[in-house]
DNA sequence: ACTATATTTCTAGAAATATAGTAATAGTTT
DNA sequence: AAACTATTACTATATTTCTAGAAATATAGT
């Protein structure tokens, strides 16, 4: 059922250091960047960088890649859009008035 | 801080019987719908609704008015569009590329 | 006051989570 | 292979969360 994902995702979300992380690699764009240099911004100690990357990983809103020695982490973009997408649509589908007028 | 704030909002979005509640509630738009409508809608017993219920009012996503006998609870957009906001701004600040291409 | 309906508070057990130290693994370079 | 860097697995503890039953409270109508 597609409401556990989005679910899932969102608890992946909700925590102000995973926040912290998916902003950081959200600015990164598609390229991303190296476990590393997220835990050198951010100041997090590798153990528990670890498993917050593991959770959106795990929701697939983040996806590595190796790279020699580094491990890019970036941002699955297209999840993202679902995930907004799917919390904005039907908006008022049972009464419409003048709610969302953006 | 600001990431408190919206981690407390995506936390409170980040369970798949609040995610519910909540979508019922987009889909109510601005008049909103009471609780004892929502229960029925969800078949969630009415003390796990109330506890969801406060969870997503103390993160200001949602929003209680009294109306006689019922007690309507509606979406505050505002702070939707807030949330979804801060996901998406400074998308690619560090390094723009294809992204995000909407 | 009595009754009905609507909603919340209290309570608690089971499960999940956040955090981080230490040990282990994987890949790179010399 | 040894030394090095980067990253993860194992482990533990404190805390939070989910769920829902039973009792309490609020509001309105008779």
């Amino acid at each position: 059922m597609k409401t556990q994902t989005i679910a899932k995702q969102l608890h992946a979300l909700g925590n102000p250091t995973r926040l912290a992380i998916y902003r950081q690699l959200v600015r990164a764009g598609e390229t991303g960047m190296p476990v590393g240099k997220v835990q050198k911004a951010l100041k997090i100690p590798a153990s528990t960088l670890t498993h917050h990357l593991q959770r959106l990983i795990g929701a697939e809103l983040v996806k590595q890649e190796r790279d020699g020695n580094e491990l890019f982490c970036s941002v699955n973009f297209d999840k993202m859009r679902t995930m907004i997408n799917f919390l904005e649509e039907e908006c008022c589908a049972d009464v419409c008035d003048t709610a969302m007028a953006s």
